[in-house]
DNA sequence: GTACTGATCTGCT
DNA sequence: GCAGATCAGTACC
């Protein structure tokens, strides 16, 4: 049967509240006809104007960061030390969005091998799931979700999902005691993961 | 044209 | 667990 892109209408809300429901969907990406896809197992969310550790505290607008104060549903890609990372944008009036950290790997898993150069790891860091899926800032960057590049489907559901501290942001002061990190409990694929597998990773 | 920054990754200890 | 690598994008001169 078809599958049918999830409304994203949700990302117009709260964006802490859009971040945990972000958890367990599967992203597909069409690169040169080859499709690849994992389900979301880790994000963050990034506050805007309040969040210390944003691209957009202060509300300060350049050329990387504008992307962040278009209406939800737009995709983010900024690259930073040689790597690409992820974001969907949230809210239709604030400069927010989430961050997506962590995927476990569904469709095309020799691509990403392929495309990693190793068959560990694959996509448990922002910087490693772009490159598994194809991401890149020149074609994904200010793009709208669910055209015919990026999809985003149902997927699955988390049994539980934990929150902790947001992670690399260690020079941030006060905003690296925000518990803004949504993971799914129990699944491996994320990053600095610690702890016991659950049965089904975490899914229902 | 040059300098600097960064929400990372990897390998080594 | 930690330090070093690494690189594109942006800002500034």
């Amino acid at each position: 049967m078809e599958k049918q892109t999830i409304d994203i209408s949700f990302l117009g809300g709260n964006t802490l509240d859009a971040a945990q429901n972000l958890l367990g969907k599967e992203i597909e990406t069409v690169i040169d006809g080859i499709i690849t896809s994992g389900f979301i197992t880790e994000v963050e969310a990034y506050l805007g104007t309040l969040d210390r550790a944003s691209h957009t505290y202060k509300g300060k607008i350049t050329k990387k960061n504008a992307m962040m104060f278009e209406p939800y549903g737009h995709i983010y890609v900024y690259t930073m030390h040689g790597h690409s990372c992820m974001n969907f944008v949230t809210t239709t009036d604030k400069p927010e969005g989430i961050l997506i950290r962590a995927v476990e790997p569904n469709v095309g898993q020799e691509t990403m091998i392929d495309r990693r150069g190793r068959n560990k790891n694959l996509t448990d860091g922002p910087g490693k799931l772009t490159k598994a899926l194809g991401i890149n800032r020149n074609d994904h960057n200010g793009m709208d979700i669910n055209n015919e590049l990026l999809k985003v489907y149902e997927g699955k559901t988390p049994i539980e999902i934990e929150a902790t501290k947001r992670i690399g942001i260690d020079n941030k002061e006060e905003a690296v005691d925000y518990l803004y990190r949504f993971i799914v409990k129990g699944n491996p694929h994320v990053s600095r993961f610690k702890g016991k597998i659950d049965k089904n990773n975490g899914w229902k």
